[in-house]
DNA sequence: GATGTTTTGGAAATATCTTTATATTTTCAA
DNA sequence: TTGAAAATATAAAGATATTTCCAAAACATC
């Protein structure tokens, strides 16, 4: 009965993601689009419907890719400070190793569709709320596991973390030192976690 | 002999960089300039050259008053931990009294237009580098005060300060509530200068 | 007040944007 | 083979972008 789709509808979500991580949601047109993913006008609105539901589902992939490779890797690690270690520095590998110095796809877009899209503030409010949730849970079995001193108001870290990890994001857009900027979260890690 | 211009350049310029803080750089449009600014297309044209050089000049303007409201502030200062804790708090509760959530101008323009504008990449680089040397300066200050304890590396610090105070910026559009700010500011600033 | 220079408003030029519409192609069950 | 359903290519529509152009207006100096 119908015809089958001639593209790979995750496949293409991953390049638009791509397009629009590089150079953000404004300055990617419709052209741009239909030449990087290799598809065409009509396939783009028939299998997504416009620009901006492309856009926001990209996100939307993107947002949940971050989330769990940060939960998965942190539940992979022994030692919670050595995995927040790791897992910053990778991070700061990341960007500095990317030639186009793209940073994060969700720290782009808050700033640039912060404010005029409300209903985007509230999905990055909540990823936020996610992340800073991932920290904690993290946080406490570290308590548990004797590797971080107790009484500390872990919320108030969680928050703090998810703070240096947004200002790293953009700090490498401009200035991809990774030397520096290991040494600064070290500084700020050790500092909060001891 | 000319005829004099009927509007003042640098209320122009301030009107334009709210404009372009607000909306970002590709949101913005000439036509919306031309709305706000109150000034014709060819006065826009005639007095700045077009769109681009005037973000620039408007960007310059932000950058340099931010610098200095920066330097001045921490200049008045007796001691300055307190002092530090004074101007996150006071840039917290401006990111979160502010009913457009703009955030900051240059953290925002640094995550729309890089990659892409590899000469505004150099001009943040810089200020970065502006902003850690006038912390760099008034931590030296603290500790010859005897406000910070010696032996600290301040370059380290004063890079761990600007990726928070970056991270703020962000934060605060997704999720402005400035307790929450305010504890994880406190957390990050004791733990870095004791 | 005439002169010459600059600014200004409005239109025009040109390009590009997003979206819709239409016609063609592909697929597979009947 | 035929016909319904979905995907595609191409074109066109309609809006909006940035920039240039030009005549008219404004002002300081002669």
């Amino acid at each position: 009965m119908p015809r089958e789709k001639q593209f790979d509808e995750q496949e293409v979500l991953k390049k638009a993601m791509l397009l629009f991580w590089r150079k953000g949601y404004h300055d990617t047109s419709i052209k741009d689009l239909i030449a990087f993913l290799g598809i065409s006008n009509a396939s783009i609105y028939n299998a997504f419907g416009g620009k901006k539901k492309l856009f926001d589902r990209a996100f939307s992939n993107y947002r949940m890719t971050n989330l769990h490779a940060l939960n998965d890797f942190l539940s992979a690690q022994k030692n919670i400070k050595r995995g927040l270690q790791a897992i910053f520095h990778r991070i700061i590998e990341d960007d500095c190793n990317d030639p186009d110095c793209k940073g994060c796809f969700i720290v782009n877009s808050i700033a640039e569709l912060i404010p005029g899209d409300p209903e985007f503030k509230i999905v990055t409010s909540q990823h936020q709320k996610s992340i800073e949730e991932v920290f904690v849970t993290h946080l406490k079995l570290g308590v548990r596991r004797g590797q971080i001193p107790d009484g500390k108001n872990l919320e108030v870290i969680s928050t703090a973390l998810y703070t240096h990890m947004t200002g790293l994001r953009v700090v490498g857009k401009t200035t991809p030192n990774a030397e520096e900027m290991k040494a600064s979260t070290d500084a700020v890690l050790s500092a909060l976690l001891s």
